[in-house]
DNA sequence: CGAGTTACTTGACAATCTCAAATATCTCGG
DNA sequence: CCGAGATATTTGAGATTGTCAAGTAACTCG
């Protein structure tokens, strides 16, 4: 039972729960800055990384392949993304960012303040503990 | 420019936004076992810590007051929170848990496993330092 | 008392999400 | 090679979440 968790283990997980809140309002604001949506914004920095089908958009999303049909009509209605066919496989189609897309998702990535302002705090060897000791937590 | 931080903070970032994407997920699963959505979940979760105005869970989840609502009507709707008029002002409705609300809340409290599974991997000194990190990082 | 503010709800609309069904294409056994 | 079944995407219906503007009721204060 959580509520057997030993009072330790319940404030880290309360204060990683207020670094989830914080990262989260943080991306949508950035998103909003470029009047992009959340769920926007995360399928152009996936598409800015490596252009991929549309079912591995919602892999990578873990929602339905239909969702993201309309995040991407939209994109594309913007210019941010185009649907290129797969030479390889006439049913799929590959979502990549166009030129314009590409500055949108760099400028996104560069306005997500998130990093510094919190990281300031820490000095690089605490940085370096911290890393180490969310590596372990996330078993990589 | 986020482009120029250094090395180190980058990947910091990078894990924090892995933690993210893990916390996430695990709190909508939690909520889905309880056929919740996640909004009606941290209503719900907010409310069974302390009742209080719509007004107030607004400003909490950080969105307009008539998006609190749909959502109370839909908790009210199944049972599990309940309005009441505040006392001492009779435009505020106070939204609170009713019995079945509150079974309900401890019982997505325990089944949120975010904390355990990830946590177990530190040891009581390692998981001190790094609520101690967090706190910095966070300002508290 | 009355003007202005505050709390909540309602209605219209957009975006995100799910599910079921339709279409086009691929794959593989026979 | 052909056809059955699988796969990629889209479409359409419907729920939920979110915004904004307008409406109603109640409070505050000069």
């Amino acid at each position: 039972m959580a509520s057997r968790m030993d009072p330790l283990s319940l404030e880290v997980v309360e204060l990683i729960g207020t670094v989830v809140g914080r990262y989260y309002e943080e991306y949508e604001r950035a998103a909003a800055e470029h009047s992009l949506t959340g769920a926007q914004a995360r399928v152009l920095g996936l598409l800015s990384l490596e252009p991929m089908p549309m079912r591995r958009i919602a892999q990578k999303l873990k929602c339905e392949p239909s969702n993201v049909t309309g995040i991407v009509d939209r994109l594309e209605a913007r210019g941010l993304v185009e649907r290129r066919p797969d030479p390889a496989d006439r049913r799929v189609k590959l979502a990549a960012p166009t030129p314009d897309g590409l500055t949108t998702a760099t400028a996104l990535r560069d306005s997500l303040n998130f990093a510094r302002e919190p990281l300031a705090e820490l000095s690089a060897d605490e940085r370096r503990v911290l890393r180490d000791l969310l590596r372990r937590m996330l078993g990589s």
